[in-house]
DNA sequence: TGGTCGTGTTAGCGCGCTCTAATGGAACCC
DNA sequence: GGGTTCCATTAGAGCGCGCTAACACGACCA
């Protein structure tokens, strides 16, 4: 059925050690006889046995990549990114899906366990910071999007994202800022922190709805309903991501509020949403391929040198300025 | 390093080769000796090695599934129905990108050959339909999202979705309904020709930009800036997609124009873009689930029966009317 | 001419597992 | 009590490959 190493070895008339040695490029074999090799495999259409390889190597030069959602535009830039760098350095990427469910998220990583990745990376894991641990002792491991001591980390600075795009509305002239909360997202409980003290150190009052964001639209509408319905609204909404920050602007259409006019709004993530004309929202950058990029990199560092301390690296988000946003108009 | 059966063996007083009875839930064990290779697995923290077992077995119980991005929200929603109808049949999926680009994807197919694969599907793919072939004769192959003689094929009913389209706006009674065409992306040429023979079996005029929308924002706002600005221009405009119908509604909403009262918009796929409140975009549905089903479902059927006559699957999609559509005021 | 070196090639072990065939008992029958 | 059946358990071969150590052979030097 498969062709083997040994198929190609008796066609080319060699051994099969010379055929193993031509498949992985090494330099120390006459250049006839890596030709006849290569045409005898050609011929034979012959695919080497990543298994039997893995098996007799003990490596698979693959590094696994759990993300808990493909739908979120930020998570396939981080994917992309990955891919891209993982493959500069000579490795490949297992992709497996977590669902959000800490269960699922563990069978995914046995899974890739059990196919002997080289290295693993978790983005926004929702598994226990100790289970991580424990991971971090059986196989290098970079977490992507929280902080887990003792393992390398890379993050984005979500304190400075929120402040950044709180510190623009207040520099606008906003006074009524409200914030709509991103529940237990990642990150969320950061943004929200950042967003109350940033206004606490310019004197303002915070406005956060009980109804929370949760990271989804339709929390974003039921929280901009709470916000804008009410006496006093606010002239400004830093929703906690640009999903829940479109719920409010689906809102202020509903309500017949011009945006920027009437409400200023600015969301989290810099997705390929905001950047829709047709959307046009200011936004917090979360630069997906840089984190892709920071991970692949640690990770393989450490691959190659496990002994070294854990590393946590943060990157900086930047405001992406667009036209959601306006000095407030008197009302 | 690695934990094997042979350590759990010894350790649970046991052959190796009841261990290995009890990893494939064999159900020839007597329930003591199951537990205590269970216990002395879980004490030891074994995790069998997937790449030892397809050595041995000469099946790997994965499915290979090439797609061209990961960004495409509709691409998402197929590799997650994919993905849940695979577990149910015990089989797991290995994802690989094909970036749009043929070398791209004949490398992520010979990853996913090296990886022995019980089946591959590939979703959109751009290989030439000779190579989809010779790839069938070496290992079982579903072709998703186009058609390829001679190969097991799931696709969406283009045709007819483009007709529902149409004849929702010639039903609404817009007379002057134009397009915004696809370019080469998979099923556009389709769209296009059915959008014609529709409004022609109607007794009305087409009207195509030159400017071609190709399945992006930045074409739709092309084709609909020259479809918009110049005289005798349209009531309703149907897209080939959601991203280039996004682009028009920017175009609208630039000039000024109502929707629908003005204009009325038609997207193509039912993205989750067009299903947020704040767009609203009246869509004909791809059922991306429904394509990951039948793929996984039609492709572990052949795997089963090689030998059965390749089958052809076309899903009919359905009309989602939304907010973007209503009968033209008098203009 | 004999020895040394270097280069290209090969023999063969073992990676961790599955699976067939064989083994050892317990249970049962006459 | 000897034979038969049946079942849980085990021995052992082999999946395709990487890699170490050994080998052949010509070039080179003394």
């Amino acid at each position: 059925m498969s062709v083997t190493q040994e198929d190609v070895a008796a066609r080319a008339g060699v051994s099969r050690a010379l055929v193993s040695l031509v498949m992985r490029e090494s330099p120390r074999v006459s250049a006839s006889k890596r030709e006849a090799v290569l045409r005898a495999a050609g011929e034979l259409g012959y695919t080497p046995n990543a298994h039997a390889a893995q098996l007799a190597s003990r490596r698979t030069m693959t590094l696994g990549l759990v993300v808990m959602e493909m739908q979120n535009p930020l998570m396939s830039r981080v994917i992309q990114a990955a891919e891209d760098r993982a493959e500069e350095a000579g490795y490949g990427v297992s992709l497996a899906v977590g669902d959000m469910d800490p269960a699922v998220e563990r069978r995914a990583v046995n899974r890739l366990l059990g196919r002997r990745v080289d290295g693993l990376i978790l983005a926004a894991s929702r598994l226990p910071s100790d289970e991580i641990r424990d991971l971090a002792a059986q196989v290098p491991v970079l977490v992507a999007g929280r902080r887990v001591n003792g393992v390398d980390t890379v993050a984005v600075d979500d304190r400075s994202g929120a402040r950044l795009a709180v510190e623009h509305l207040i520099n606008l002239g906003h006074k009524r800022i409200a914030h709509i909360d991103g529940g237990d997202g990642p990150g969320a409980q950061i943004r929200q922190r950042a967003y109350r003290q940033t206004l606490e150190a310019h004197g303002l009052p915070a406005q956060v709805p009980s109804t929370t964001g949760g990271y989804t639209e339709r929390g974003g509408i039921a929280a901009a309903q709470e916000l804008l319905e009410g006496a006093d609204s606010p002239t400004a909404i830093f929703a906690a991501n640009d999903l829940s920050a479109l719920g409010a602007l689906a809102v202020a259409k509903d309500m017949g509020l011009r945006v920027p006019a009437d409400l200023s709004v600015v969301g989290f993530d810099n997705t390929p949403l905001s950047q829709l004309q047709y959307v046009n929202l200011t936004s917090v950058n979360q630069p997906g391929p840089d984190i892709g990029i920071l991970a692949v990199a640690t990770l393989v560092g450490r691959i190659d040198d496990p002994e070294q301390a854990p590393r946590t690296r943060l990157l900086t988000p930047e405001l992406r300025v667009r036209r959601t946003t306006a000095a407030p108009s008197g009302r």
